[in-house]
DNA sequence: GCCAACGTTGGC
DNA sequence: GCCAACGTTGGC
């Protein structure tokens, strides 16, 4: 069993927004799109039922805006077969393919956490995501980051 | 718009 | 296999 129960996967809002994830019939996506190895490979050690946090990137407010869980094991992500599709892989074959997803449903939207607020938490000091220089879309948080996290979900800024 | 950091590509 | 060049990510 893998240790790691816990992940952060980054949406540019501006292609899917938590809102966007709230407004969907079932409240359920595919997290296609994904074209680097590492955070392909994170995806295919996903379990249904791991949580991760749905952060907003490349965006003028970037940061954690809500929970999901993963609800599907991954499969192969069809844009990569999509001559029309912005992630078309003409190197991908359905008898072989590269890149594969999962399906995360909604688990709520929370109060925004800004990147700098996370920054600002010493429990969150050595968290993957926000270690210089990294640009995985997808990356393990540990349990007690969690648990972190969810401490400031739950709190209103202090002044 | 800037720039640091990293991944990928391609010549050799 | 090396590594320089180039492209991309993503916060600021």
């Amino acid at each position: 069993m893998p240790a790691t129960r816990f992940w952060l996967m980054k949406s540019e809002p501006d292609e899917f927004s938590i809102d966007d994830l709230v407004a969907a019939r079932p409240q359920t996506t595919a997290w296609f799109g994904v074209r680097n190895y590492q955070a392909r490979n994170f995806m295919r050690e996903m379990q249904v039922g791991d949580r991760a946090l749905f952060y907003h990137s490349s965006c003028p407010a970037p940061g954690i805006a809500g929970v999901v869980r993963v609800s599907r094991l991954a499969y192969p992500d069809a844009t990569q077969f999509d001559p029309a599709s912005d992630y078309y892989d003409a190197q991908a074959t359905r008898e072989s393919p590269r890149w594969w997803n999962v399906d995360v449903e909604l688990v709520r939207k929370t109060r925004f956490v800004p990147i700098a607020q996370m920054r600002a938490d010493p429990a969150l000091a050595n968290m993957v995501t926000l270690r210089r220089g990294n640009r995985l879309s997808i990356t393990p948080v540990t349990a007690a980051e969690w648990k972190a996290v969810e401490r400031l979900t739950a709190q209103p800024l202090r002044p």
